[in-house]
Formats: C-alpha cells, structure tokens, sequence
DNA sequence: GACTCCGTCACCCGAAAGACTGAAGTCTGA
DNA sequence: TCAGACTTCAGTCTTTCGGGTGACGGAGTC
C-alpha cells in the first residue's frame, strides 16, 4: 500500500497534483493537506510513503515543515514542490532533509518520473538532486523597458506592435525581448508572461 | 488642477495605471491608493477629479467602493479597471454609478483616451459605456487537450514538443492551439497564458 | 437520422519570432 | 574619470507561429 501526501494551499494545484501523482504506477492512495501544520500533524497518523509539499504556504513554510516532519521523523520522504521562486528556499529544504523537488512547471511525466524515483529511492544524496536547484537566487531585477516589453507581451502585442506603444524600433523590442528572456530563463514568450506572473510582474 | 487618483492593490499595476494616466494631457496631479477603503477615506480630502479603480481588491471590492463612494458623493466620477474577470462585477459597478470602466489590457492610449473622455464627458449614461462589457459571461470551457496545450505553452514548449509529449501530430497541436485562442480571444500564445492565468487556468 | 462538438491529421502560406552579432549614446556610481 | 548598466538601432538567418481550409471518425444531442 503506497500512500502518498500531497500539501499545498492551493486547492488548485493540490487536486491537479493529486491527478498527477495518482497516476503514477504503484501508488495507490494519494492524500491532501492544506498547510505545514496539518501535515506534521497527519504524517504519524497516515505514515504515507512519501510527502509532496508547496515551498511557499501561510504558516510555517514547506522548509519548516519539512525540517519538522524529518526531524521528528527521518525515514520521512518530503519532495518539495517548487515554481522557481524560492530557490535558496529549495536548497535549505533540501539540506534540511528533503529527498528532492519537482518545478511546479514540470510536465506531467516528469512528475510520475520524481515520485517514482522518490518511491523507489532507498535515500538518495540529498546533493545529487540539490544541483538541480536554479542558480539564479533572487527575483530577477526587470529593467522597466523589459518591464514593458513583457506587458506588451502579455496583451497578445507583436514586438512591432509594442514597439509602436513604446514608440520604439521594432528591433530595439527585440532586443529588450531577447535580454528579458534570459533574466526569467523563458524560451520564448509564451512562457516569459507565465514566468512574469509567477514572480509577480504580471497580474 | 487636474487631479486623478489610482486605487489597486497591486503596487506594480497601480504604478503602471499611474504612468499611463499622468501621460494624459490635461493631468496635473495623479496620486494613488491601495484599498477601496483608502479612496473612501481620502475623496473628501483630495476630490479627485476622477477615481480610476481596480475591481478586484481585497477588502471591500471596488465595486461596493465605487457605490459607497458614489452614495456620498454623486458627483465623484469613477471609472472601473478590469481585466475581464469579472464582467457582471463591472456591470453592477457601471449601474452603481461608475462612469466606464477600462479593460487592463488595453493599450496605453485606450487608457489616456478613456480617461480623457471620462474627464471630458458630463455624465455620460452608464449604458453606453456598459455595453463594452465582455458579452461572455461565464469563462470558456477548455477541453482537456486544449488546457494541455496551454499547459505546454506556459511551460516555452513549441507545438511539435507538446505534440511529443502528448503523443499528438504537430498539427493537432496547432488545431487545439487555434482554437483555444479562439475561445480566450488571444491573439498569440502569450495572451493565451495571460489570459489562462486570469481565468485560473494556469497558476 | 441530422447536427454539433471534439479529436485527429494534413496541406499551403505569409508573418513573426528568436538567435547571433555589432555598435553607439546616456547615465549613474564607484 | 571610468566602468558598467541601460537603452537604442541594425543586419542576417533559421525556425516557428498562426490563419485558412479540408477531411474523417466518434460521441453525444435534438
């Protein structure tokens, strides 16, 4: 009986990551926790085999859970989930006990593929899955053109067209595209403006 | 004198409606405020000559703001900032005494126009201005593909990767791709993501 | 049975995007 | 004063996108 906790604050994501993880093979229960609190609370009640939890969530944080629930319990799994927000956050979890992390990005294989490694791992190095940590630590800082750029974006604008707004070359729209998708780690904009509403820059 | 106040939670969006606004000709004096709270407190004070305001705030929204505002001050002339997220909102809003209402992803001389007008306009009947509302009352109903499409799309996927991952022909891909922008009325897949994010599709 | 919606795939086409350079002006801060 | 960031523009190149259109089978509906 493979059990797994999924936490996050989102009941969203919870449900969605829920399908996702139910459809793992082996996994036959898949639980969902709303906060850190309820899952320190659940966890040696349920002892299920492994434990997704958000990073960011009111309340003691998926960090603080996570070093809790290992503390108290270290044959606990915890995978984080992340969305590249926190990745000083991830690292600290990591350290502190968490088997792994998944982007909330992530395809639906690459899910199924974590957890099963997470299932199916007797306890990897925590190092081995650390280096998949994002190395860029804080937000990134947007100029206000690239600002712009990614408003225009969001609004269906071709770089043209924002460069007309802007009352710019259609040129200089690319190039401030092409530096604002460095900066977010985008491949192109599509995934920049969900990027930009993930750290906020968008709404 | 001039003057303008901005209300909307998000300090991003409320600099940016700000800069938009004080670009309009005719505008002395922009300030802004970050509740509808606020705005109630601070129209006696500073009688604005026009309160732009976001719909959605927390607290109380601006469409109970713009009411309570209106009641006890039927001269205060208040125009709504939507994203579309809430046609039936802005309509009460418009009923309840708001004079118009612009859409977030208008472009910055939508903006300067609607303000212009607003300023310029001796009440103009809220009817006409309402029926810019979105007609869509509801949010589009996504297939399954077509929310896995916009899904790969967040996520800087081309269309022949997510047809790889979903096991799909490249032009399928383009097929749901079409016409899940048709249903979200974007242009581009960029303005599908926003517009996923804003209906709760993405997160 | 007719009709509509979904899902699948295919073709063509022009427009746009994005990568790669290079370059020059402004402005700020060490 | 000088380095560095921001901003501006330009050129070339390949890839991708998005529109238009048509088609076929299946599921559900009227």
């Amino acid at each position: 009986m493979t059990t797994v906790l999924v936490c996050d604050d989102a009941p969203l994501a919870r449900e969605a990551i829920r399908r996702a993880v139910g459809a793992v093979p082996g996994v036959e229960r898949v639980t969902a926790a709303g906060s850190g609190e309820e899952v320190l609370a659940r966890f040696p009640i349920e002892r299920p085999d492994l434990v997704l939890m958000d990073v960011r969530m009111p309340g003691i944080g998926g960090v603080e859970a996570s070093r809790r629930l290992v503390a108290a319990h270290p044959d606990a799994a915890v995978v984080m989930l992340t969305m590249g927000e926190d990745p000083d956050g991830v690292a600290r979890a990591v350290s502190a006990g968490a088997r792994g992390y998944i982007a909330k990005d992530a395809s639906r294989e690459e899910v199924a593929a974590t957890v099963a490694l997470a299932l199916a791992a007797g306890r990897e190095g925590p190092a081995a899955r650390a280096q998949r940590v994002r190395p860029t630590g804080a937000p990134p800082a947007l100029t206000e053109r690239e600002q712009q750029v990614l408003d225009g974006m969001s609004r269906g604008k071709s770089n043209a067209e924002i460069g007309r707004e802007l009352y710019l070359s259609e040129d200089t729209v690319k190039t401030h595209a092409r530096r604002l998708f460095r900066k977010l780690g985008a491949a192109d904009r599509a995934q920049a403006v969900a990027l930009g509403f993930r750290w906020g820059f968008l709404r």
